[in-house]
DNA sequence: CGGAATCTTGAACGATTTCAACGGTAGTGG
DNA sequence: CCACTACCGTTGAAATCGTTCAAGATTCCG
């Protein structure tokens, strides 16, 4: 059982996609009965065949869903780190949890959400449902443009997509972006190093098809971009 | 407006992920009214700001999701081929489609998808729509998934992960896995080209970590893999 | 004014892709 | 039943691309 239990509030609760699109007074409601729980590293949170009674945040650390064989190995289902919700499908679906879930090695903190108390103020309320739904279709969405994005195999081809989608300004052929993050945030997100982004936007900028000011990009040939872009 | 418009089967309404989990004799209500329409190449879907009455999965061919700056210009957000649906963010909150869209080059197939009605079906079935979200909350998890294991930049490493967390069975330090698709394809799931898959296979037979025999593969060490799958 | 962090650039190395060829298998049509 | 073809998977060799390591430039912050 855990080291300490403390209140959650609505804030933190926030931090999490599937709640994010709750109503002030939801969020509140939803925390009066959610718990901020510690575990220790290695400490078991649910094990699987429990009736799914919460969905459980992950304020810091981590956890680590896994399946034990017959005999006792333990294999890892999935590794999940801090802003991610866990047991939501099985709490939705009034189930039992599928699998393990243990604190990484070196503990973790954790919201715990009541899953009735959440399904109860959603389906008292189809706006607040229908938001939710939006947002995870949303979030899906940007996913699988991720996805697509990370599959292709080229430095450049991952950038120029990336940019052509990001808001533009500007005039036909020629358009000016702002990254949304540091470039070396950006480049972590595109699968590439820090250097090879560097190297990317120097290789656009002789060629004269881009200008680069700090996190201001002016994209001069669309064309050749969207060319690049649309490759494969 | 669509060249043909024909009635849509609850069976092809199946196939996109969002609809998959209701009931029969809901998606035969939602197929009631929906419909199949035909989209010349670049013919227009829906435009930007109109109330968005209707979602569109895209049942062939492939659909531009864009905005139009003040001149002109045509800025892609988007690329969607079939499978996909369109859309259902803006009906889940009643709002105007965001970004026009048009039909690819080559024309497209869509259902058209009353969203009142989807809507209406959802809120008087409690059970469905928790289906629908747990549903869309695995999926997110999926897509979670492969975005992390496609941001590691070792094509072992990806290949590792993946296998880890096969559905698995076997002892301790060794066990079987079967692959899900051809290795071909599973070498684009991996963003990796099937002679790098091929060679990766062949490095671990070679140093007694696997042996494979067509779809099926052994994992004699599971420490070796799950160091690599771990490094970094 | 340090000092840290970000970004850039260079050079060398390593990995993956590419190109090419071959064996095997399944499906097709004679 | 047997070519014959087409596709998948494998292997080899060469080339390319990205990473790594190292260093310098710049900015921001204490």
């Amino acid at each position: 059982m855990p080291v300490k239990s403390l209140p959650v509030s609505a804030m933190e609760l926030r931090s999490f996609p599937l709640l994010k699109p709750l109503r002030e007074e939801m969020l509140t409601e939803l925390a009066s009965t959610a718990r901020a729980l510690e575990f220790a590293g290695n400490e078991v949170v649910f094990r699987a065949g429990e009736p799914a009674a919460a969905l459980y945040g992950v304020l810091s650390g981590s956890v680590v869903l896994y399946r034990s064989s017959a005999d006792g190995r333990e294999q890892v289902v999935h590794d999940t780190g801090a802003g991610r919700t866990i047991a939501e499908a099985a709490v939705f679906q009034y189930g039992s949890f599928p699998v393990h879930a243990r604190a990484g090695t070196r503990g973790a903190r954790l919201a715990q959400v009541e899953g009735a108390r959440f399904l109860a103020i959603l389906d008292r309320d189809p706006a607040a449902m229908h938001s939710v739904l939006a947002a995870l279709c949303r979030r899906l969405h940007e996913l699988v443009d991720r996805v697509e994005i990370l599959s292709l195999p080229d430095a450049g081809q991952r950038l120029a997509r990336f940019l052509l989608r990001l808001p533009a300004e500007g005039r036909a052929g020629s358009f000016r972006v702002r990254l949304p993050v540091a470039k070396k945030d950006l480049a972590a997100q595109l699968a590439m190093t820090p250097e090879t982004l560097s190297r990317v936007l120097k290789r656009w900028r002789e060629q004269a098809w881009a200008v680069v000011l700090d996190d201001e990009i002016e994209l001069l040939d669309a064309a050749a971009l969207e060319q690049i872009a649309a490759e494969s």
